[in-house]
DNA sequence: GCACTGCATATTGTATACAATCCGATTGTT
DNA sequence: AACAATCGGATTGTATACAATATGCAGTGC
């Protein structure tokens, strides 16, 4: 199964190395993947269909164009999900599930070093992750991993500006404590807030690196 | 494009006529739509993505199955999307959107008349859609209209026990009346008890239908 | 100089051919 | 007769070949 080349190419995009707007030629990338368009094309169809490609009839795939404005509307949508997530984790969560939560609540990263953002995304997904999982609907799993991943992106691209990851780590840890205190209202609303606070911040970031 | 074969292929499963559980043989259905496999399989993969296929390595694809527990998983996915989308429309519809609400308010079917379905099915998804719509929110809209396509599959297979659609219709213009007054609160909560009240309907439809 | 047409090339969409894998039946052994 | 190994057909996964469409450039007319 072409698993490994959707993931590959994923990643190309979310880090941007594949960058917004380009155009994706089908037999570079089968050429360097040493594969035939046909699995390729499938991948990239996904891709599409998560919505970090874009496909014109006959023109071929190119990579989503990101904005400012296209941020907040992806903020919007994780505020309506992910609060509610929060809501239903702190009812049903289980001892097994706080633990996952709190090996993935610490986010760490280096200025300037751009390996390290890769860590800081992949533990802050985990988070996030970690809690929807534990409302046991894989549904609402696979559309807060969707948002997630095309959150993914932005937050790469506002990296290098700089980020405030202690802020972010105290708020993990005070929806922890609500999920297992069973403090339903209270871990939507920490939730609701965490997510604001990111967008605040990431859209500020944005702006500083050009985009509109 | 291959949007025709993507259709085509997702209406026989939205409506019964490939139930599921089903396997599906790619040259059985290439050869029926006259395509050859590759632009078939497209399209299955697409449906696959969506939820409404499953993909199974080197055994191929076949209809995702159906039980009344990942109906009422969905069901808690819409009572998080759709109450929010209210409130949002209600805060943003234009007249324009109020006037297509209205006009796709009304659901009427005939009870074992199986044409009929079509139609109400339709009615129903393009009112929840033109409100999703008055959000302004492409990403949500798309969330709320892969949630609509695979709320119509159990509809259609619980609908041969008789519905009542006059409720329904009933609660669409209460939550009309709602949006137009920018009552954002209680469009919320009307369109949350509206699909509380569906999900009991259709549960119990399909459990009459045999279902687990 | 500019706009427009026609052709050549590049790229995507589709069909077909081949390889890898799975499933069931058959056969041989105990 | 029961069971395991193996073989053959069927089906999916991948590669390649061909058709349809778009893009860029040269050339022509004004």
């Amino acid at each position: 199964m072409p698993t490994r080349l959707y993931g590959l190419i994923k990643h190309r995009v979310l880090t941007g190395q594949l960058k917004p707007g380009v155009r994706i030629i089908e037999t570079e990338l089968s050429a360097e993947f040493s594969v035939s368009r046909t699995p390729l094309r499938e991948a990239l169809n996904r891709l599409a269909h998560e919505g970090l490609l874009v496909l014109n009839p006959y023109k071929g795939y190119s990579v989503t164009p990101l904005s400012i404005a296209h941020f907040r509307e992806l903020c919007e949508l994780r505020r309506i999900l992910e609060p509610e997530a929060a809501a239903l984790a702190a009812a049903r969560a289980t001892a097994e599930d706080i633990a996952s939560l709190r090996s993935h609540a610490v986010l760490s990263y280096t200025p300037k070093n751009p390996n390290s953002y890769g860590d800081y995304l992949r533990a802050n997904g985990s988070f996030h992750l970690a809690l929807v999982r534990s409302t046991r609907n894989r549904m609402l799993e696979g559309m807060v991993m969707s948002a997630l991943d095309r959150h993914q992106r932005p937050c790469y691209l506002g990296l290098d500006v700089g980020i405030d990851s202690e802020t972010s780590t105290q708020e993990h840890f005070q929806i922890i404590t609500a999920v297992e205190q069973r403090a339903v209202d209270t871990a939507r609303r920490l939730m609701a807030a965490h997510i604001g606070n990111a967008e605040e911040r990431i859209s500020a970031s944005l702006r500083a690196a050009g985009y509109a």
